[in-house]
DNA sequence: GTGCATGCAAAGGCTTTGCATACCA
DNA sequence: TGGTATGCAAAGCCTTTGCATGCAC
């Protein structure tokens, strides 16, 4: 039978599926920390995601919220992205397609993107090198139009 | 090994002259950093750079690694990687070509590529989107080779 | 009930900063 | 000589861990 999970989304699904192989515990605060990731739909911090999760109920500690995320990263739900700022960014990454990124330096938006060609080429060059790619990471920095604009 | 002086390299040109612009002084230790910096020839962490030069002189400063680590990369002598690993490599960045990585997540080690097709199409991309940009990151991860045959 | 989960605070790892002293230009 | 640079240690950041208590199963 294909699929079980209704009205709480496939995500839910998901993570209750993984925390049970896993004889783990579905708890309100592993809820409430991924419905808050999810509601965001973008980048967020593990501080920001502290933020908001503190916001439905103030007793959340910074450290569930830390071991949440790695669960969420661990079945697929999250992807750790590394902007290189010093602090480590999620994104939710189940039924989102694959794609990078392109950061403005100055004012810090980024644009998404994915590119079949680039994917194609990253799997032909490995390939050449008998490396086998698991994942991938690009980004591309430097000035969004709005910044060259005024940086003029 | 006294008379090996004459031949400074590019490099130390670089560094004096960057230094001089900026009205800072060229020190013994700032020298020894360098050298050691561009001997090593890879990737390299702040840690292990304050290794190497303490080999050479005792009592250097971590401090000191770091802020001579800030001026090199700002001067274009070296480019900060980072492999999400949470700590910051330093690589050679001056006379060498640009290139990206494949990083086999099991040992470690990496192989460094250039694909030209891809930087071209990455400019394509970026330009479509009004982008401007300075400067990319590419990791690519997974199994080398080698961890592929021993993992089955 | 039994273990895992939680919250708090404290500890970790890497990097930066403050300060008195040392040293280049 | 004056202003940087240095070394040391302490402080900062983000993240993880320890521990007593709470809670899902």
């Amino acid at each position: 039978m294909k699929n079980v999970v209704k009205e709480k989304g496939r995500e839910a699904g998901v993570f209750s599926l993984y925390l049970k192989k896993k004889e783990l515990k579905l708890t309100a605060q592993r809820e409430l920390i991924l419905k808050a990731f999810l509601a965001h739909r973008g980048h967020i911090s593990a501080e920001e995601l502290f933020q908001r999760a503190r916001e439905k109920q103030p007793h959340v500690g910074f450290a569930t919220v830390y071991r949440t995320l790695k669960h969420m990263t661990q079945c697929g739900l999250a992807r750790e992205l590394d902007f290189g700022d010093g602090r480590i960014q999620y994104e939710p990454e189940l039924d989102r397609k694959h794609h990078d990124h392109m950061i403005c330096t100055k004012c810090g938006t980024y644009i998404e993107f994915l590119n079949p060609q680039i994917e194609d080429l990253q799997e032909q060059v490995s390939r050449k090198h008998g490396f086998k790619i698991t994942s991938h990471r690009m980004q591309l920095y430097g000035l969004c139009q709005k910044c060259q604009k005024n940086g003029k």
